[in-house]
DNA sequence: CTATGTGAACAGCTTCACAGCG
DNA sequence: CGCTGTGAAGCTGTTCACATAG
């Protein structure tokens, strides 16, 4: 889709398969067989029509409507997301937040639309209210599990975990986690560390 | 090496890879497999010491040892992951900040080492003065390509980009990108919005 | 008897290659 | 003639299962 909308940026009307994938660095065959598994949407010979194109994946992956959502930990990460504007600039509103420590439950967060953090307790009446389906959490990493559940349990369908655990919740509720740390390490450990020293080979 | 030391701190001596894998939602299998590409670690009918394993992972991966990076972009994400604490908690600390923008440069950064925002001229020397090989990408995503490619002419081995882009640099750079919407999408998807919808149907 | 390390079997994903359509 | 859609082939990564060690 990013791509997409860049191309149509550019001005162009169609694109090949080789074109996206060039773009992506993917082969063109993987990007036809993963259109394919959605629908039909090239046209043998020319391409496919990016306007086209963009309508029917939007329309698919649901990047048509806005979305809400919460967040789960009014910490140092959290307060850096709720003032970052690339959710929005993809179509995701925060419209609550939440937090277990006293101290903070009440105070407002300052932005477009200001936020009183609310404490846990509120939340299955909040998600109800605003039809919220995906959940932000920041909250320290003892607490993630916990505070996992209670979304869970709260109605939340998939959480957005930035807390360094495995987080396993039962039903239908899926889970994604970003390991900020872990992506700096991995590429500390291949960019020239230790990969590369002599006495500490890989297999094969 | 997150689950082995909650192991420790667990106050348990020994781990099987049965343990490890339930704990993290993989098979014992994997376990053995994954660390059998590092070495021999694991004692028949025991299991692998905690403490033991913690030691020879931490030497292998380099996470025994600080490293230093930067950072470039000082706009919302980019002030946002400055003041997170992850980072550091992990071995990791940004000694250097930088902003193409004139009117952000010499700004102050406040924290435990205030930082003065640089231009992105001074990044040669200044890689080369403080060891740098990782670098964390917050700049605008049509921004993104050309300050990749100046952070690798500079010396960089590592990005760890958040811009929605796909970077492409030559050489021995690693690429690391992180679309913090994109997880939100996925988990709208596949939460109830749209993939269950009967007029909307995966193949197969 | 328990649990590793590892070839062998298997599964899933990627690439190939080509028929068919505009 | 160009480019899609898609079975078939190829490959990578996962799981199985067992010989081996404590």
């Amino acid at each position: 889709m990013r791509q997409l909308e860049a191309f149509q940026t550019a001005g162009r009307n169609t694109v090949s398969s080789r074109d996206l994938g060039g773009a992506l660095g993917l082969s063109d065959a993987q990007v036809r067989k993963d259109l394919g598994y959605f629908g039909q949407f090239g046209h043998p010979g020319v391409g496919y029509r990016v306007p086209e194109l963009i309508d029917q994946l939007r329309r698919i992956l649901g990047t048509d409507k806005k979305t809400n959502a919460l967040l789960v930990g009014v910490g140092n990460l959290g307060r850096a997301l709720l003032s970052y504007r690339g959710f929005a600039k993809r179509g995701f509103e925060v419209v609550a937040v939440f937090d277990n420590d006293a101290a903070k439950v009440g105070v407002e967060i300052p932005g477009v639309h200001p936020l009183r953090v609310q404490s846990l307790s509120e939340m299955p009446g909040t998600i109800q209210r605003h039809d919220i389906r995906v959940g932000i959490l920041t909250v320290p990493a003892p607490a993630a599990q916990g505070v996992a559940e209670a979304m869970a349990a709260a109605g939340i369908r998939g959480i957005l975990n930035f807390a360094p655990v495995t987080l396993r919740v039962g039903g239908a509720v899926h889970i994604a986690t970003v390991d900020l740390a872990e992506h700096l390490e991995q590429l500390a450990f291949q960019s020239g560390g230790v990969a590369s020293e002599p006495d500490l080979p890989l297999r094969e």
